[in-house]
DNA sequence: TGCAAAGTAAACTGATCGGTACAACAAGCC
DNA sequence: GGCTTGTTGTACCGATCAGTTTACTTTGCA
């Protein structure tokens, strides 16, 4: 049957939830079609080069989303701190108060990691340097600057995994608190 | 043929390193085979009930590890500063320097998390509590203790998943260099 | 020397894996 | 109404999945 029901964006968002909680290799074709609401002749009329392609487009998306909505926020109006602020918002919200996984961290798990390394490292980088310009605009000097975006990016991936890991949120909600006094402190 | 070649732990002990690599979903009765060096037969003898005992005996070696060596390190002799740089070269060591993942962490993905949240969680929390007890023997107060503890977790973590992400050890280098600092500054 | 137990290899099971073939279907255009 | 194009369900493929069975070999012990 035809008429597209979702769009193509729509089902690489829904994919991306299913890679988000089950990493590359636990998300086996028929939780992506169940994810989905797909079946699997669905998705590779999609993705015709099957799982693989699915997650390419996973990963493209995270790092447009990064792009667009995380850089995007720490390039916009306001002071460096308010700039900041809204970044740890939309990854609040992304993250669901830290209950959510973060779909590049699980991605760097197993047969996933050799795979997407380049586009991993990608996306990382382009959050950190998005972080890194930031700091430099609140007048932080280079070398600082770099290690502070590294450190608030090292921290959110940190803070996902323990709270994962206690099965609570709290280390995750702290963290969100604590980041903007880190990073704009004086040096 | 018997003679037990190696031993359980060791057997144990190779399995972590699978698991650690590939985590749960990745980590295949072949793999683990591969890697222990032992037959499918012979890993169900000592764990009949195959794959999951396998991940639980591991996990079970992964928090006698953080009670017998990080912890133990971190109640030791010398000064609050010496132990923590004790702990911090054993996990040093045991991450390879940043080039290895952490077992617990990639078992927080995917089908392993339901499986082990209460193991996760225990290990965590051992790992936390020791920390905590450091912090208390510096000087720090109860409620800072707390949080400075769970922040060399989740900065330990988060360094891994980025360093992994970024395929450069350096964040985790440095990361051990800043946790001493921030640990025990004066509040 | 004999014998139970420990340990192992190889061949096997049913289920699920990722992936494919194909026919049926609806919408847009003519 | 035909026709093309895009989309879908169903049935299927070989490979691999986790797990089992069986028969064998070696060891420790009596």
């Amino acid at each position: 049957m035809p008429a597209p029901l979702i769009s193509r964006d729509e089902v690489v968002e829904r994919l991306l939830t299913v890679f988000q909680r089950l990493g590359y290799d636990g998300a086996s074709l028929a939780e992506l079609s169940r994810g989905t609401g797909l079946g699997k002749s669905s998705l590779y009329h999609y993705f015709p080069n099957g799982k693989e392609e699915m997650a390419l487009a996973v990963l493209r998306r995270a790092h447009a989303w990064i792009e667009q909505v995380v850089v995007a926020e720490l390039e916009g109006q306001g002071s460096p701190k308010e700039r900041l602020e809204r970044m740890l918002r939309a990854l609040d919200s992304f993250y669901a108060g830290g209950k959510n996984a973060c779909v590049l961290g699980n991605l760097v798990v197993g047969g996933a990691r050799q795979l997407y390394q380049r586009q991993l490292r990608s996306a990382f980088s382009t959050w950190v340097e998005g972080l890194e310009s930031l700091a430099l605009d609140a007048g932080i000097s280079r070398r600082t600057a770099r290690e502070r975006a590294e450190d608030v990016v090292l921290q959110v991936q940190g803070a996902l995994v323990l709270s994962g890991g206690l099965d609570d949120p709290t280390p995750f909600r702290r963290m969100l608190r604590k980041v903007p006094k880190e990073f704009l402190a004086p040096e």
